[in-house]
DNA sequence: TAAGATGTAATATAATATATGACATAGGAG
DNA sequence: CTCCTATGTCATATATTATATTACATCTTA
């Protein structure tokens, strides 16, 4: 399994924004060509920013406004907001027999674990911001 | 994205094996009743602990033998026999634009902080063992 | 040597990720 | 108030991955 790109572009979507956003109109057309993706995978992402109250997104003439310092918003906080399919780290196999002592109890005696890594994995994506990787890329052009 | 039920399989199937190995043959049709999937996904499975170092296998008669205690498999090992599509966790969109100095400096940008992340998810995976799996399932059937 | 189990190939299906064109619509700019 | 531009959204296409299944060759022990 691997994160999908979406939390990736969406790091470089919100560090663009901050980079470009003061001197000129940042537009999904404009970012999708920076990242090289289609325009449309950009909105949908913009969408999902805009429900996670990340960015604001105006229309007609467009524009995109960060809501936050970069420094308040976390890896995970871009995470919940683009890896919307499953709020269950691990999947888990569906048909253990119930009529076998390990099959009947094999949910029970992994869900706790699974959990806690779940959580461990949370807190690992919460200990990182943005701020460090707009930081990096004005450093790199400098 | 998610860990694939893979993992859940072959933390099942040994604590199965471990279960039922000392009183009886342990073959791969048994555990797919137990787990409740097809033959063929559980030797696939098989063949991936083996090869990991975790089960011997043996043809003819069969039987399958954990080749550590339980309390030595932590779930950094099974994780890594079963998952052995991409080594990387998180997927990188692959065409930044160049000529942009966003674009130019991401995967740079990034690349630390992802590559520490997914240290610290393998270091929880390696905290887990199967051991208290396996108690937990002892303690159920009590 | 026969039987039983694994190793493996071929194939099918569903789910997910990603890409793309088209267009209705909202909202500033003039 | 109207026009233009950019977003919101739909429909569809394609590739990849995950999972399931049948069939059969092959190995090993009894």
């Amino acid at each position: 399994m691997q994160v999908s790109t979406k939390f990736t572009i969406a790091i470089h979507l919100l560090a663009a924004v901050k980079y470009f956003g003061k001197d000129m109109k940042v537009t999904s057309q404009f970012l999708a060509s920076s990242i090289g993706v289609n325009p449309v995978i950009v909105r949908n992402i913009m969408i999902q920013l805009q429900k996670a109250d990340i960015i604001d997104v105006k229309r007609g003439p467009g524009g995109i406004v960060l809501k936050k310092p970069l420094s308040e918003i976390t890896f995970l906080d871009v995470y919940n907001a683009v890896e919307t399919n499953n709020d269950d780290l691990f999947r888990f196999h569906e048909n253990p027999n119930p009529q076998c002592p390990v099959g009947r109890n094999i949910h029970h005696a992994l869900d706790g674990q699974l959990n806690a890594l779940q959580s461990d994995f949370e807190k690992d994506l919460s200990s990182h911001n943005l701020e460090s990787v707009y930081e990096s890329i004005v450093e790199a052009n400098r």
